[in-house]
DNA sequence: ATCAATAACGATAACAGTTACTATAATCAA
DNA sequence: TTGATTATAGTAACTGTTATCGTTATTGAT
């Protein structure tokens, strides 16, 4: 059962991925946070952060090269990886939960969800080049 | 510049991607082609995978939990990972390369490109319960 | 308010997957 | 065959993450 109990650092965190857009990594979290709670060790950002996810408070979202990224928008929406620079960027687009469908099509298992990202470059890299 | 010279070693990689189906991680491979080249080192391994994957001879497959994926096949194709017993399988799925498009809609940036993989259970990890 | 039970903490070690380093060996063009 | 250069094996180092452990904080019952 393991009864949850309040924390202060948890509710800190929390806090930040409801305000932030930037879909920081653990390390960006803790950097954060420590701002408010010096002595916060990396070790209770990540306890924290999977146990969010657990719980469907937030998002983790697996990145090939560099760490996981979390999300406090917990909403179904797509997100964008700009190879240039590394910014995550949630995408305003039409749902297409539909391709599980499809993917269920000519399959013998069971189709249960997906993840996707978006790769290219971000209107900011854009100008920069 | 840095012409490429032959090797065994990774002749042997590419022979085993171009044969199995099993998507196997960079260990995997590791433990096969040491059946042929028992002295070979891991760093080999990975230093070849890498080397196809950029060349497009391989697909790196990136996955939560666990280490990436290696396929030889290169036609574009989907992935399903079996949320059960980890195997990862390839769908035989029509194109929706149009997400990309309904991606790019509200966006600002530059959509190149995506990559899914479906999660779900597996046909013989169904019958297994 | 005090207490006991237990979840959460901070510090640090351990771990998995991967990359970097270096001296030796294999490839290949002249 | 020689010389230039890439690839190798072996190993150390590195990154992101999880586990361990003694101490602290929270909570529900007294």
């Amino acid at each position: 059962m393991a009864a949850l109990k309040y924390s202060r650092q948890r509710e800190s965190i929390k806090q930040y991925l409801a305000t932030t857009y930037d879909h920081p990594t653990a390390d960006m979290v803790y950097l954060h946070v420590k701002e408010e709670f010096p002595s916060i060790s990396l070790g209770t950002v990540y306890r924290n952060l999977n146990l969010l996810a657990d719980m469907g408070e937030a998002i983790k979202i697996a990145t090939p090269n560099g760490g996981d990224r979390f999300d406090g928008r917990t909403n179904p929406h797509n997100h964008f990886l700009c190879t240039k620079c590394g910014k995550v960027i949630d995408l305003d687009m039409e749902d297409i939960s539909h391709i599980n469908e499809t993917a269920a099509k000519n399959f013998d298992g069971i189709i249960e969800s997906h993840s996707i990202i978006f790769y290219g470059t971000c209107a900011d890299c854009i100008e920069k080049s």
